[in-house]
DNA sequence: ACATTGTGCAACTAAATGGTTGCACTTACT
DNA sequence: AGTAAGTGCAACCATTTAGTTGCACAATGT
């Protein structure tokens, strides 16, 4: 699975409720995750079918209901992604610091 | 601008890979960051597009050419948000603990 | 046994997305 | 002045997405 699907999947205001939803409660199952976001249930469904193919949230049927939970752990990866490109950023601002400064050449990537 | 348009944004391999570059070198533009991407440039150009509106980069004419930058504040909104939904997350399974630990009812935002 | 509740799935439509080609235009080089 | 380089923009096409309606079906409650 690619950091792009997880952030494909994190794209969408229906979607990011639910996952901030989910984050406050373990009790959801996907009608109560379902109600109030402002569009039928089967819509919202196929927004929670996506998340759960992102592996963002888990489905676990509970006889008649679903319980729908969210997946931490996704979330971390999306975030530590962030994080790295970041410390990169910060060292390319520190070796362009460098040059201005000292002179000294910086490795260039790319032209 | 919503943190749904800044995932959203993100959730393309081409963008990512774009986004990546520009983290490592502040010496890209159009033409340089549009190739070796295994698509034309006028479509890199779209994606680059969407990187701009969505204000990861920004776009700086210079004579002939156009220089991309990254703009890391909105990488670091995102990144913040997730820190937040992990936050409450956090929070609520401690809660659940308590819960199971102490018969100390938790307070249920929603059913 | 019967009704109701919670869910899943398929078909369909409108709009957004990702990609292309073709062309115009300005800046720089000789 | 003439050519090449770097870009921007519009038109077009195929696919995906976001939403709907309608229906089937199993689990629960009376």
């Amino acid at each position: 699975m690619l950091v792009a699907d997880t952030f494909k999947a994190l794209g969408d205001p229906v979607r990011l409720q639910m996952i901030q939803r989910l984050s406050q409660s373990t009790q959801y199952t996907v009608g109560s995750l379902s109600a109030g976001l402002g569009l039928t249930r089967q819509g919202a469904r196929k927004h929670l079918q996506l998340l759960a193919d992102a592996e963002l949230v888990s489905l676990q049927p509970r006889g008649r209901q679903t319980k729908v939970t969210l997946d931490a752990t996704t979330l971390a990866h999306a975030k530590r992604f962030i994080t790295e490109l970041e410390l990169q950023w910060d060292q390319r601002l520190l070796a362009l610091k460098d040059f201005v400064e000292n002179d000294v050449p910086t490795k260039q990537t790319n032209t």
